[in-house]
DNA sequence: TCTTCCACCTC
DNA sequence: CGAGGTGGAAG
């Protein structure tokens, strides 16, 4: 697993959110992340077989609010919602599947829908969230294995965000819909766009008035589509975060356990879940010129405890296929119930079985400088890095920290209690504990 | 704050 | 085509 190496794809993209304070939407339905996740993997055994997931952790302990065009700190966070994970719909798969190209978690959904019944990711809004790949090596029958045990992490701090269920910052809204396909009935007109000003020439449901045509006057080719339009929060005058380039990612490996069986899927198009790839270029002239809101987000130290309940894998696909893992009952833990296998969920039965979420306190809530320095804005939803832990490549989506595999004794598991100085984070998934090491580069 | 519905769009 | 992903507006 240490010669695995993971690229963030869309990473100026992700960059330009991240300086904003990226915002996901979630909704009972579930919504996409947009910018979606989407990684290069290099460095497997080509011929091995990989399980790929992804899980969104908490930030951190606090609650947060928008006011006054930045995000402050209100109060403590919620307790820990039951995590689930998203296990990519093409795993298990070999090395040279996944290095082959792009792999897309795209169709991952949010929810603020605690009873979520299609297996999406479960989070509470107005929460810092970390999005995090595992790499797991799967077993000889393709289970989510226990055999081989190893698995690493994979964090890139700039997909951190802060779930809401309306926009709160403008200028995360004006990303969003200047990037996402899906958004283009948003765009406003450009010169260089012929198909000229258009959306929101429509009188919104028949209840509209003048005054919520604002889409129609804001969108205008006089204004640009770039501008700052005046939404509701107004503009602060104050200039774009700079982006500090030492965010890029860390990772750990250990040994995980447990997992299930899931059956294959292929999109028609034979890609990885993406159907077409599709690189969102970064086709957005720098905020210069644009007075905007500068949501300043604070940054916060690192709290050891993260909740993390049950885990819950979604195999998307074949339809929903989300089941639900046995609770830890303890945290931190090293070990875990002897669970062998993640049974499958259901076949017909898109609801995962039933939890009682055992919710990890965070640690106390860190004070959260609110400044406006530049060097602070954007989100920081992780834990700072170490001073120095020798990374050497800040803008690369290089890792570093690494461990071998080691089995898992079955049907014990054994969770390798690793021994980082700067471990941060401690957060079981599924039936392991994983304790992320947090690394420049 | 959150939900619902809508027009508009991608795929 | 139709299914389904968008943000806005209203409630």
């Amino acid at each position: 697993m240490e010669d695995i190496k993971v690229t963030l794809q869309d990473r100026e993209l992700w960059r330009k959110f991240h300086e904003a304070g990226t915002e996901m939407i979630i909704t009972k339905a579930g919504r996409r992340m947009f910018p979606s996740f989407k990684v290069k993997v290099s460095g497997m055994d080509p011929k091995a077989k990989y399980i790929l997931l992804v899980d969104i952790i908490p930030a951190d302990g606090h609650r947060y609010k928008f006011s006054e065009c930045k995000w402050v700190v209100a109060g403590q966070a919620e307790p820990a919602t039951p995590s689930r994970l998203y296990v990519h719909p093409d795993s298990p798969a070999v090395g040279a599947h996944w290095m082959r190209q792009t792999v897309s978690f795209q169709k991952l959904k949010l929810t603020n829908n605690h009873l979520d019944p299609f297996g999406h990711i479960i989070l509470n809004s107005m929460h810092k969230f970390q999005p995090r790949l595992h790499i797991l090596k799967a077993d000889a029958n393709d289970s989510f294995g226990s055999q081989s045990g190893a698995f690493c992490t994979h964090v890139f701090r700039e997909t951190a965000f802060i779930s809401v269920t309306s926009y709160q910052n403008h200028r995360i809204t004006r990303l969003k819909i200047e990037n996402n396909p899906f958004a283009k009935g948003f765009r406003g007109g450009d010169e260089s766009n012929l198909r000229g000003p258009r959306p929101f020439g429509y009188v919104p449901h028949s209840k509209g008035n003048i005054s919520t045509f604002r889409g129609v006057i804001f969108s205008s080719p006089h204004l640009g589509r770039l501008r700052s339009e005046p939404y509701r929060h107004g503009n602060s005058g104050l200039p774009a975060n700079s982006w500090n380039p030492e965010e890029s990612m860390s990772r750990s490996s250990g040994s995980p356990g447990l997992l299930g069986h899931r059956s294959r899927h292929r999109d028609s198009s034979g890609a990885w879940e993406s159907g077409r790839k599709q690189s969102h270029s970064a086709t957005l002239p720098p905020a210069g010129g644009v007075r905007d809101c500068l949501c300043v987000t604070p940054s916060y130290e690192s709290s050891g405890a993260m909740g993390f309940a049950e885990t819950c894998a979604y195999v998307g696909a074949e339809g929903v296929r989300g089941s639900t893992w046995p609770l830890m009952d303890t945290y931190p833990k090293d070990r875990v119930q002897p669970e062998i296998r993640v049974p499958r969920p259901p076949r017909d039965n898109n609801f995962p079985r039933a939890v009682s979420p055992v919710v990890t306190p965070p640690g106390p809530p860190s004070m959260c400088p609110q400044g406006q320095d530049p060097s602070q804005g954007g989100l920081s939803p992780v834990p700072p890095l170490p001073p120095n832990s020798g990374a050497q490549d800040a803008s690369a989506n290089a890792s570093h920290y690494h461990r071998e595999a080691l089995s898992a004794p079955h049907p014990h598991r054994d969770f390798p209690s690793f021994t980082s100085q700067h471990a941060l984070y401690q957060y079981p998934v599924g039936l392991c504990t994983i304790r992320a090491h947090w690394t420049d580069s």
